[in-house]
DNA sequence: CTTGAAAAATGTCCCGT
DNA sequence: ACGGGACATTTTTCAAG
C-alpha cells in the first residue's frame, strides 16, 4: 500500500468504470502493474466491491431524512431486533448505531410526507424499545462520497 | 421505467461489475434488451455513475462521526461560505443541509481522536458562521446502501 | 516495472422478428 | 421491444527484458 495504490482508489472511488488503460495513465504506471494493483485491491477487500449510483429524485423518492432514534434498553437482544427489523424496511438507507445523546441514526428515503409518515408511525414507532424519533429533513445534499 | 428497469437498478446497486448476462437471467430478458435498457438508464442519468467502495478501516480511517452543526445567521452568504469550505476537508464524506433543530448534518471520517479534534476544532469551528458542533460516533454501522 | 502478445470474456451494435 | 449473432473492446494471463 503506496501512494500509488491510493491514486487507484482515489480514480475509482470516483468512477469505477474507466478501464486500466485509462487508470494506468492517471497513477503513471503501465497497465500490468496496474491491473495487478487493483486486483491486489480487491483480493485484500480494501475495495469492497462496485456499485451504481442512483439518482433517487428521479425514481420518484426524492425526500432524504435523518432519524435519530433512542431505544428504551441497551441489552443486546432490543439492539439486535431493531438492527433485524430495519434491514427489511426498504425506506431505510443507512443504519448507524451511535454513541451520545441517542442511539440510532437512520438514513430514509421517501417519496413524500405520507410515505414518510407511514415508514416512522407504521414501521419505525411499532418496533420494540423503541423510545422517541427525532427527524431532520434534508434541504440540500452538497457533499457526497461513498466509504463503507 | 418499469419493473424490469426497476430489478436492473436493484441488481447494479448492489454489485456493479456483474456482466450484461448476469442481470439479463436475473430479471428474465437476454441480453440485447437489457444492455440496452441499463444503457438507458445511464443516459438518463437515472443510474449516475459507478463507484467502489473502500474499506476505510483498512485505509485506517475507521471512525466515522456525524455532526450537527448550528450556524448564525441563514443567509445564503453564510451558508454558500460553510459549504465552499467544507468541499476541501478531505475528511467529510457528506454534508446535508437540514431542517430541523440545527443547520448541517456532516459525516466525518478520521484515523483517531486527535484527528477528529484536529478536523473540528481547526478545520470546522474556525468556519465563519459557525456556532455549534454536536458529534455522534458511530459504533456500527448496520446496513448501507448507496443513493444520491 | 515495462512492453507486447494472445486467449477468454464482455461490451456493443445491427438486423430480423 | 425482444432475441440472435457478428464484431470491437477489455480483461486477464503470460513471457522476456
Amino acid at each position: 500500500m503506496d501512494s500509488i495504490d491510493l491514486k487507484i482508489i482515489a480514480a475509482l472511488k470516483k468512477n469505477a468504470k474507466q478501464n486500466t488503460k485509462e487508470i494506468a495513465s492517471k497513477v503513471g504506471l503501465s497497465v500490468s502493474p496496474t491491473f495487478q494493483r487493483i486486483k491486489k485491491l480487491e483480493n485484500q477487500k480494501i475495495i469492497k466491491g462496485y456499485v451504481a449510483v442512483i439518482d433517487q429524485k428521479k425514481l420518484g423518492t426524492g425526500i432524504i431524512a435523518f432519524c435519530q432514534i433512542s431505544i428504551s434498553k441497551h441489552s443486546k437482544e432490543v439492539i439486535d431486533i431493531f438492527k433485524n427489523v430495519i434491514q427489511d424496511i426498504d425506506e431505510v438507507l443507512e443504519c448507524n448505531h451511535v454513541s451520545g445523546s441517542f442511539d440510532f441514526l437512520l438514513k430514509i428515503a421517501v417519496t413524500d410526507m405520507d410515505h414518510y409518515h407511514n415508514v416512522v408511525v407504521e414501521k419505525l414507532t411499532s418496533v420494540d424499545g423503541v423510545l422517541n424519533i427525532q427527524s431532520n429533513f434534508v434541504i440540500e445534499k452538497s457533499k457526497d462520497e461513498y466509504l463503507s
